[in-house]
DNA sequence: GCGACAG
DNA sequence: ATCTTGTCGC
């Protein structure tokens, strides 16, 4: 089995697409975790007068849902943001700011896409590989896929599929609003996914990990 | 050629 | 992502 190593975030465009087919072997689609005890959410915000990245992570006990840990970092991006290679773009900052924690997160969460990605590496994909972490993917809108809309009353979901095949579910986290586009990351079902989303939430559209990460990400340009 | 297109 | 106040609805 070949083991995913680290690579360069500094290619081209084309490099790019290259390197996210490579990598997408290495990803495990199953649960494969033990007791899930924190959870890691992840932002990154762009402050254009300083033209500067933003990365918060927020880490959260899974039980209560309190918070244990807020770290974040900055940096100039190096990539432009082009659908489909957004982990090149964010994914060093949020090594960076992952880099700080003293916790180890048993699970994150990134505000991307996981395997529902035109390569089948999302964001959250990616960077649940490079940090050998459970990952899943929870973003606000669809970047590819086929779905029927879900009914409007929290919980609600429906299959989220490229090519027939299941690749995420579309998530009605909050009554009457918008649903998430929730797809594993690495190392977790596309059930367990789901269902860590909804666990994790408190009542807002976005579950707490993400949804406190972007607070904290937006804190972080001031 | 035209429309779609995570953040 | 970001530029930005109020406003309609649960």
């Amino acid at each position: 089995m070949m083991v995913a190593g680290s690579h360069p975030w500094n290619v081209s465009v084309q490099d790019a697409s290259a390197i996210q087919k490579g990598l997408r072997s290495g990803l495990v689609l199953e649960d494969d975790f033990g007791e899930i005890g924190t959870v890691a959410g992840f932002d990154v915000s762009f402050s254009r007068e300083r033209d500067l990245l933003h990365a918060a992570v927020v880490i959260i006990d899974a039980g209560t849902l309190e918070v244990l840990e807020t770290v974040s970092a900055s940096a100039e991006p190096t990539f432009p943001y082009v659908p489909g290679l957004l982990s090149f773009r964010e994914g060093p900052v949020v090594e960076l700011a992952y880099g700080k924690l003293e916790i180890r997160p048993d699970l994150l969460m990134f505000d991307g896409q996981g395997i529902a990605h035109p390569r089948g590496l999302g964001l959250a994909s990616h960077m649940g590989l490079l940090l050998d972490r459970p990952s899943i993917g929870c973003a606000k809108s669809r970047l590819i896929g086929e779905f029927k809309e879900p009914k409007q009353k929290r919980g609600a979901m429906r299959t989220l599929s490229i090519q027939r095949k299941k690749v995420g579910v579309v998530l009605r986290s909050k009554d009457n609003t918008k649903p998430l586009f929730v797809s594993p990351g690495h190392r977790i079902s596309v059930e367990s996914a789901a269902e860590w989303v909804l666990r994790t939430g408190k009542g807002y559209r976005l579950p707490e990990p993400t949804r406190l990460a972007h607070i904290a990400a937006g804190r972080a340009k001031r």
